[in-house]
DNA sequence: TATGAATGAGACTTCATTCAT
DNA sequence: CATGAATGAAGTCTCATTCAT
């Protein structure tokens, strides 16, 4: 991977995470990059060529991540990790725009990528049982759906802060 | 309003739904509903006016809807009204579709509209302290956050079935 | 002419005077009157048949004005009246608006009208003859030029003021 | 510049001052240069900055030609060369659409430009100090005001020789 | 590898004109 | 006479992509 892949990667990530991918053209994430328009099709063939090559980047960096979470063995520990994913997602401007792009791009290519979640689902259905839960999976399910919900408010909800409710579930689930 | 003016509304909210904003051409829009493309401007002046329209007709189908919910005021009752939201987005295409582009919009339009369920979260808040929850505004807030996750899964994860998860919520909140 | 004509009328010659003829919409004219934008087409058949009314309003309303200037037979007085003439165009916006568009006019429309101004030239000529003149007609013709480029100065030069001009004027020619 | 920008600019110059500015497509520019349209808007922006690419071309080329007329010492020869100003706009094609297209924008984008012939009027008005005439300055402003009237003729009045009033000049200047 | 000129399709929009009411 | 909804052609401009250098 060349200086100027990377630059083209970086820019069109920044930029597809805040105006969406539809909305930006080649050209402005040849600008941003400082590299021009024409090396972005000899590397990437075409725009979608560009989004997918983000894409795939993006899944080692959330498997890599999640590898940890999901090798929990202890039950509370487990949701303790997960309950603090979201803290991942701010950690800094790089990685904001990573996951936001993450997350807007389900809404413009409409292919639910349930299966990046799949692990950390089994793990944590896994937990809830040890935990005596009645419904483990339906438990882990919705653990992740409102997790999701609070993701949406995080890159959505301008000065929305998620401690109140992420401590709230801490308390839920005694952990 | 025209016959054609509602025309263009309807193929509008039906292609910006499933397609974005930004990818659906007005062309196609007017092509969809079976009129001129100039009518489109002529009503609407232009791209965007078009997608405020339809969000403000939008605005009021919500408002209408939920103050049903708000005005609720046996606190079991209100929490029940509140998760059986998604049931409402279920009900037909044209309500699908309608509910479908208000989560998918603020994704392209980064305008996040909370004040459109300010009432409800006060109400759930109200409810939650009537039944002495010890932190009945979080409590609110949570919920409501969940729900738009299941909206999430509702409208981008295929086949995915909300049964289960609201099932649990409504144990877990005993309504 | 009814009153609507009369204020389409009214108001294309002020557009047209203002932003030109190619770059005024129907549309434009017709909001500026008052008048729905079909009352243009029964009226005057289609766009340039509404510049053309203009027109032929203004030919009477000049052959009006320069009759009198042409059935002056005494040469001073008559050059005197012909170096005044740029005074009438300045007296109220209307007229203002009038010559602005009859100069305006012949650059887009490329017919040059010179014939409108053919009797004042031939009784011109007569003047300096009269006055003894060496070459008369070149005298006439040139004064007229010369009022051609006066007029195109107060219709294109903010704050043009042509009283000196005309001064030297008359005292070149000692009227 | 590219030998298309080049194209692009003469066909502009040629359509601009035959047709006007505002009544020429981008698309009939482009049909003439023999190019794509969209590369009018690579090069030059939108189709104002094309306009201004024209004019600014234009503002070097004039400059460059008055230049040596203001450097005229003897007043007499200034005065002539002045006069002599009209033949360079019949010279060839490219001159006489040059400064039509000079003539002819200001009516339409009215700005007028008077600073392009500030050095010219500041000259004459010296050369006629020079020759003792009573008021120079004026005489200098009227000078180019009757040549802006010839300037005028020579474009819209089909068959108009300017050499008679030309003539007349010299004998009136002496020169 | 890297550039940027060039293209053609198609986007959004304007406009003169027609027509039903 | 008057309106304004409706149209279709044409206008300006953007964009992904190709290609010569």
């Amino acid at each position: 991977m060349t200086d100027k892949q990377e630059k083209i990667l970086k820019a069109a990530l920044e930029l597809f995470a805040r105006e969406g991918f539809a909305a930006t053209s080649t050209s402005k994430v040849a600008k941003h990059a400082e590299v021009s328009e024409g090396l972005i099709f000899r590397h990437f063939k075409n725009k979608k060529g560009l989004l997918e090559a983000i894409l795939v980047e993006g899944e080692k960096k959330i498997k890599l991540l999640f590898a940890e979470v999901v090798m929990e063995s202890d039950p509370k520990e487990l949701i303790r990790k997960v309950l603090n994913i979201s803290d991942l997602m701010l950690s800094n401007q790089e990685d904001f725009d990573f996951w936001k792009l993450q997350y807007k791009i389900k809404w413009e290519i409409e292919v639910y990528t349930e299966h990046k979640m799949e692990a950390v689902q089994l793990a944590l259905g896994n937990a809830f049982r040890k935990l005596k839960y009645e419904h483990p999976e339906l438990e882990a399910e919705f653990l992740l759906v409102a997790l999701d919900g609070i993701a949406t408010r995080l890159f959505l909800q301008d000065g929305f802060d998620p401690e109140g409710i992420v401590e709230l579930l801490h308390s839920k689930y005694e952990v």
